[in-house]
DNA sequence: CTCCAGGTCGTTG
DNA sequence: CAACGACATGGA
């Protein structure tokens, strides 16, 4: 791996296991926009970010080039080395997750970019308590909105606005029926329970994180509206535990299309997914969930 | 028109 | 506990 400021922008050549096509559409997150190819601009930790990957530069015996435009290597350090999960092998992670089952390897070769991204915690507890019963696009419409609405203007160069995520003070001032304009539906008062508890401290991000998975997951849970699977995804994505299965309905078709021929219950996916792959089981399940999902397994 | 979506809640058996 | 309908909204 290389790393190296050209004019304002920072170019990493040869990031092992990275592809930001998987990061991106493997279903984690929902604030950015496809530009190009291999092109995104990101809304993240209060940050826009505008990065492209480039594959194509081989016979400088160099297997891909990301480059993040408008990027201080101060950034970088601070913000997206970490958010990316750069420093994490993912090599051993996928070299682990198919000696645990060697049925994975067409999973995790399928998709062999993917990264679990360090997202923002509170802008994922919000996001997931949005995506329960819709679709990724759907999710991503009003992730963009609330952000539009409430979130704090970053004007770029060109002179055109994004918005990033707002921050829990401000969408403490916005009231259920605002919500609803957001075409939240009956997620209203879910998500002002969640903003409520996060506002007043009774859920913090520290406290969480100085958990056990099960404390964690328990704590998250008394929020109305979040359930085993919207805390294990806020668990997963936005505090950095791995040893979590999410389950919804496509895991449950591609694990009982995998594993168990017949209807089974979430918990028990869940519980033998996390036994088999332990603190792998995160990844395992971003893998399984893309590849599953692209290939309409269990129909 | 009907069915379903990265589910969860409240109500019944 | 287990099962089941309701819940907003939009797309197939």
């Amino acid at each position: 791996m290389n790393i190296y400021s050209r004019d304002n922008d920072l170019i990493i050549e040869n990031i092992p296991d990275f592809d930001i096509e998987d990061v991106l559409e493997c279903g984690q997150c929902f604030h950015f926009t496809k530009l190009e190819e291999k092109e995104y601009e990101i809304l993240a930790c209060g940050k826009y970010l505008r990065v492209k990957q480039e594959n194509d530069a081989l016979q400088e015996n160099i297997e891909n080039r990301v480059i993040l435009y408008d990027t201080s290597p101060k950034d970088y350090e601070n913000i997206w080395k970490n958010y990316f999960d750069i420093e994490r092998d993912y090599k051993k992670v996928k070299d682990k997750i198919v000696s645990i089952d060697g049925r994975l390897t067409s999973a995790v070769s399928a998709k062999p970019g993917i990264r679990i991204l360090k997202q923002e915690f509170f802008e994922t507890l919000i996001s997931f308590i949005i995506s329960q019963n819709k679709q990724i696009p759907h999710i991503k419409q009003i992730v963009h909105t609330i952000s539009e609405r409430y979130g704090e203007c970053i004007e770029l160069s060109c002179g055109r606005c994004v918005y990033t995520f707002p921050k829990v003070d401000k969408l403490y001032q916005v009231s259920e029926d605002e919500l609803r304009e957001c075409k939240v539906g009956f997620r209203a008062p879910y998500i002002k329970d969640a903003v409520e508890k996060v506002y007043n401290g009774e859920i913090t991000e520290d406290s969480l994180k100085s958990m056990t998975v099960q404390e964690a997951r328990e704590k998250l849970m008394t929020i109305k509206g979040v359930g085993e699977k919207v805390a294990n995804c806020v668990l997963l994505f936005g505090l950095g535990f791995s040893d979590v299965f999410p389950v919804d309905v496509w895991m449950k078709r591609i694990m009982e299309y995998m594993y168990f021929e017949e209807d089974t219950k979430k918990e028990i996916i869940e519980k033998f997914a996390m036994e088999k792959f332990g603190e792998y089981a995160g990844f395992a399940q971003q893998y399984l969930f893309f590849y599953g999902r692209e290939n309409g397994l269990g129909k």
